[in-house]
DNA sequence: CTGGCGAAGATTGTCGACAATAATAGCGAC
DNA sequence: GTCGCTATTATTGTCGACAATCTTCGCCAG
């Protein structure tokens, strides 16, 4: 239950202190250091783990149920290619429990609770002010987090993680939309106010606001690296991770 | 990630579907062959279904993903009691999901979809005259997954699938709730009349509505055994199946 | 009689080896 | 030169055995 607390995986930082290979494989995973669709042999991750074949199994095991690899029978596992259109299935999915729980948020929250969330916004506003767009993506993630603490759906709260780490690989564009992250400041406001005023009804419209722009920033964001990519190459319909 | 799809045509899927012991565990264990809270050794297991131990050990971390059982270090496994708080927030997660993929349903749905909906409708109504309060709550799932099947959301289908499997143990209580098929029924059939007219706002408020009552009904349930069970003996606020 | 202490038993976690299967390379025929 | 078949190789799937750990039972002192 506790594998939803790190929220700064940005840097290589081999931290000895978790020895799970699942938990390693799973931050090598979602910050990029397999490409989509390489083959994960399970000799190849034993020798560099460190492990056993039978933990890496595990291992493979149970990334495989969290939807970050696929197994073929008797032929390995490969880490998972998200669709642009799978992005758009999480996205939707995301939208629909965001909705539930800035709902019961509205409902719970305390004031320690309103304090974290306003201090959140501030180093928002502090970078965005900065002109640091990275800081500002790194923030975003932490404010809907304290919310789902809020909220205290730990059912939701699952799913919610396990589809982040699925679709970790699309957040990175959506930064790029020139005013996008100005925008997205005033509509995080906006929800953490309606959590302040205890209004359900308003939290609810303004996160599905809020969520309905990053749809569409994903949409623009796919399409512009469709474009960028129809120069050099012709394949699926789907998305690489940019460099 | 076949393994939500009823009609994927595998061809040794069936010879793999009987023996594979994860699945026969699972089916076991939703279908009250173990008790809640019963230890699972695995060397019992692996003899009850012919299986060697791996085997056995795979499916475990499977079904724990899955939410279905609890593994504690050197201490095994557990087939997991789902606490009423738990159930209440399984149900709000599977209502905002079925609220989305009605709306999509609305806006997909074709007339093979309106068809097949209509001759569900039709049967529970059948088994409603006949007072087959059975036969009518195992119509009930049928006709949500068909809608789930019109929108067409993998991964929200797929997340509404494991749900239900961890809730299961609550649903047959709510059915013996007086008047309650009866109101289910017109519920439903506002839901199917909302994608026939292809309105997604009416559709959603119609699910919506529904769930509502289902989870109501869920409080009356739990009331309900909370009551009888306070008689006999004095346990944790937790459920077990009817007998 | 109760409560700690230690040994035996039961169960899980891990490793290595082998069998089963898919991918690949090599060879021969046309 | 290319196609098809076979042998080799690489990789996964499975089994048995052993070590590590937890649980239980029996024993003994107070």
């Amino acid at each position: 239950m506790n594998n939803l607390a790190p929220s700064s995986p940005s840097i290589k930082q081999r931290s000895r202190l978790l020895n799970d290979p699942c938990d390693r494989l799973r931050d090598a995973i979602v910050s990029g250091d397999f490409q989509p669709n390489e083959r994960l042999v399970e000799a190849d991750l034993s020798l560099r783990y460190g492990a056993g074949r039978t933990a890496i199994r595990a291992a493979l095991a149970t990334l495989d149920q969290e939807g970050l690899i696929v197994r073929e029978p008797n032929r390995g596992a490969r880490v998972r290619l998200i669709s642009a259109r799978e992005a758009f299935e999480i996205e939707h999915v995301r939208n629909a429990l965001e909705r539930l729980l800035a709902r019961s948020a509205a409902q719970r929250a305390a004031s320690d609770d309103l304090d974290d969330l306003q201090a959140i916004l501030a180093a928002m506003a502090e970078r965005l002010r900065e002109s640091d767009s990275f800081g500002y993506m790194q923030l975003n993630p932490q404010l809907h987090r304290r919310i789902w603490r809020i909220s205290d759906n730990q059912v939701a709260i699952k799913v919610l993680v396990t589809l982040k780490s699925q679709s970790i690989r699309f957040q990175y564009g959506t930064i790029l939309r020139p005013g996008r992250p100005a925008q997205s400041l005033r509509e995080h406001e906006a929800i953490v106010a309606a959590i302040a005023a205890h209004d359900p009804d308003a939290c609810d419209a303004a996160m599905a606001e809020h969520l309905g722009h990053v749809l569409e920033t994903l949409q623009w964001a796919i399409d512009s690296q469709d474009r960028q990519r129809s120069w050099s190459s012709r394949e699926e319909p789907t998305l690489s991770a940019p460099a």
